[in-house]
DNA sequence: CTAAAAAGTTGATCCGTGTCAGTTTATTAT
DNA sequence: ATAATAAACTGACACGGATCAACTTTTTAG
């Protein structure tokens, strides 16, 4: 992972208030007017509060999610263990896997922070994916850039210790949800270590060390990278 | 992972020399006469010897591959760590996440066993994608279910102790790649080792163990699975 | 406002696994 | 065939992290 330093502005920093329009995304500009009134006519608005499920594992997937605003965690659970597979800011969809397999989803979804989502017939979508090959491509697109995204989480979580996972997991929310070097973690210690694949307790120490080594800078869920480079550097040795 | 039990029978053996056409594959199907000429204008074929690289991690990705006999491995490299990604048998298709994303192979490919595939032009099958939604659609089902794989795995790697990934291996190897419970592992001890996220040694006393208990029979490279439920009960319970 | 529950924190202990070093067996090449 | 090289194996040891058990702080609910 490289990211640019001057990307870590205030300037840029993300609302999480913010709200995303499903026109903004390039998946829906591919479609036709008609098309787009169409599936419009076949979604409902759903708000949820910080903690609730948006969606069970192993549930029929009728519908296809939209964040308008918000955050959410998509995770696996299994006998009582969980491993959350993404976070998933404004603007992001949900569910698509269930497009093809087997009509089920295949994780879980909560709401991270209170969030509004647009729920689509997931059988609209399916139709327009077969008939618009724009509109077909650009789901190609955007599931294989989440595949490369997961090979680069599969190959922290495997072959990195403690602080290289936590570090990796820093540099993402800070380049990729937050957009800034400070910002108020929208998720609990235990999220943390479900996110790497570590104890509670683990993930709290290393916290514990970046801070003792300035790395950054904690009070409850505050926090601020001081040091992106060593963090990158401690991401870098694993 | 629930396997019927049916399914483990001799008569089911997959021979790893047999010979996969893409006309087999419903990706293919999708195309019309006109557009599987072009595409067969577009494509030549290759033999690779077992140990030769098919394509490297970081290159440029100007083909997709599709492997009409043999079997590869996908695997990762970093800083001296390999993870491997997945194994694909005759009638697969290596390297479709470059076709989104940023035309480089997010992996290396080599062949694990003698091995031949058709280099097709990757904007040949990047224009297919672009005007025939049926063929588009086909490969958001393809990278939907290598995604839902995927996290299965993921679950495996982080969640599981080592005999538990371990078991997971070899019951997605009989199921998936050979279909039988009696196979000739087509790789090395290290290959296991790099496919479960653990060192060589450790794959190698597991097998042991599993051994020793009677699960599996081993000697050399052939593998016989004895007590498959065994296995399973391994794998759920990590 | 207060009780109850959840989240956060810390230290002590223990076990699973990686690492290292050495030996044997199997492959490969000349 | 035989040497060279890689793969397979084994045991000893060390240490990274999980687990457990406490305790504190924050959040939630009545």
């Amino acid at each position: 992972m490289d990211f640019k330093e001057d990307f870590f502005t205030p300037e840029n920093a993300l609302d999480i208030y913010c709200l995303r329009h499903p026109e903004e995304i390039p998946l829906f500009k591919r479609l036709t007017d008609e098309e787009t009134e169409m599936l419009n006519h076949n979604r409902v608005q759903l708000s949820f509060r910080k903690g609730e499920i948006i969606h069970k594992q192993g549930a029929f997937a009728s519908n296809i999610f939209f964040v308008i605003s918000g955050i959410v965690k998509s995770y696996m659970e299994v006998s009582n263990k969980n491993l959350i597979i993404c976070i998933l800011p404004a603007g992001s969809l949900i569910g698509l896997t269930s497009i093809s397999v087997d009509n089920v989803f295949h994780y879980s979804t909560k709401a991270l922070v209170d969030t509004d989502v647009y729920s689509y017939d997931i059988n609209a979508i399916k139709n327009l994916m077969r008939k618009n090959p724009l509109f077909a491509s650009e789901l190609v697109d955007i599931t294989n850039n989440k595949m490369v995204s997961l090979y680069e989480r599969f190959f922290s979580l495997t072959q990195k210790q403690l602080h290289g996972r936590l570090a990796d997991i820093f540099l993402c929310l800070s380049h990729k949800i937050y957009k800034t070097l400070n910002f108020e973690l929208c998720m609990s210690r235990k999220d943390l270590a479900e996110l790497t694949g570590m104890s509670t307790e683990s993930a709290i120490r290393i916290l514990k060390d970046f801070k003792e080594d300035g790395i950054i800078e904690v009070s409850g869920k505050n926090l601020k990278i001081l040091k992106p480079e060593k963090l990158k550097r401690i991401s870098a040795t694993g």
